[in-house]
DNA sequence: CCCGAATGAGACATTGCTGTCTCATTCGGG
DNA sequence: CCCGAATGAGACAGCAATGTCTCATTCGGG
């Protein structure tokens, strides 16, 4: 017995990337478990997406903290975050989506202080003069995110190879389609 | 009366590109209209999202056509396609987001043509030596629409100015983030 | 081995949305 | 002006998911 709370919660944040709409009965089977178990450890739909909530908040900060957004060029930092969050990007890109739902209600402070340190990392980079400064800290930092999200949902639906995955984010974000010269 | 059944659609895409999970009832009273009414022109909600399906379809596809995706530098038709684009960013990505729910069902052939087009148009512009070719077309091609949609929310939710939509987008997609030597 | 705790299966009421229907009212073309 | 068509408001049943509860079963620590 003892239910594992970690493996119902990723199997749950499995299925929901996949099926943003799935019910409590599928999350449960997904987690090989009954619906009433479910719910005696979640109290109801909202509780387990605020558990989600904070799996992909913990996740997220961890991701940042082990690639250690100060050292080295910043091109190796977000190098380095972007394998590192690559794990969780369903997850996020799930969350992302379900916060958009809540509209104007109070956000968790746990996305605007993970949000603080990307936009920080844009800005401390642009101070170092490593990237241009006509493009925002705030507009980096959604950008970031949503090429993390797509590039979750491009490679989920087959359109881009898994291992393909930080570099497009990556040489997309920093370098872009254009072809510079000296190449 | 004779209901404007384009009206309707308009301010349907509006509130759903707010909150996708909006009632019957919602869209109907944001278009001024009963309930009654609106499920005699739509007999559903499955009817109404097709009906912005094809909105949708018919919109990106102008844009297109109006770009002139074929005439002058790569970059320009870009620029050109994403200003024409921006007022049906909100209703794409909505659409987007309610396509990926149908997992694995027959997709609209509309947007398999759509995407054929923008696949293309990357495809050109790397044998043009305009673009870069370790990035995929069909990569390219996602990360616009993920851009897109992204810029769209960012807007509306007050994070980056409107006027900067198109530019945001365009330079990030072509010139990325880095800030080259010759700047 | 045994007993308590946890689980799974299912019944049940409730809720919110949907789709249909009716009927009084309103609009507008002829 | 008048009549038919369209609308708005509301009633209604159906349905799917939720949340609660019960009860038999199973697990596992002592």
């Amino acid at each position: 017995m003892t239910l594992d709370r970690e493996q119902v919660l990723r199997s749950a944040a499995a299925l929901l990337t996949r099926r943003s709409t799935a019910t409590m009965d599928e999350v449960a089977k997904a987690a090989g478990i009954g619906r009433a178990t479910l719910h005696r450890h979640f109290s109801g739909r909202d509780a387990l997406v605020r558990a989600l909530e904070e799996l992909g908040i913990q996740e997220f900060g961890a991701a940042l903290d082990a690639a250690a957004m100060d050292e080295g060029t910043s091109e190796e930092a977000l190098r380095r975050f972007v394998v590192a969050v690559e794990p969780s990007a369903g997850l996020l890109s799930f969350l992302v989506t379900e916060n958009q739902l809540f509209e104007g209600d109070d956000q968790n402070a746990g996305w605007d202080r993970l949000d603080a340190r990307v936009a920080a990392f844009f800005r401390r980079g642009q101070e170092r003069g490593e990237f241009r400064i006509d493009l925002t800290p705030a507009w980096l930092t959604e950008a970031l995110y949503g090429l993390i999200g797509t590039g979750a949902w491009a490679v989920q639906a087959g359109r881009v190879a898994a291992r393909d995955f930080p570099y497009m984010i990556v040489e997309l974000l920093l370098g872009g389609a254009r072809r510079s010269v000296e190449q």
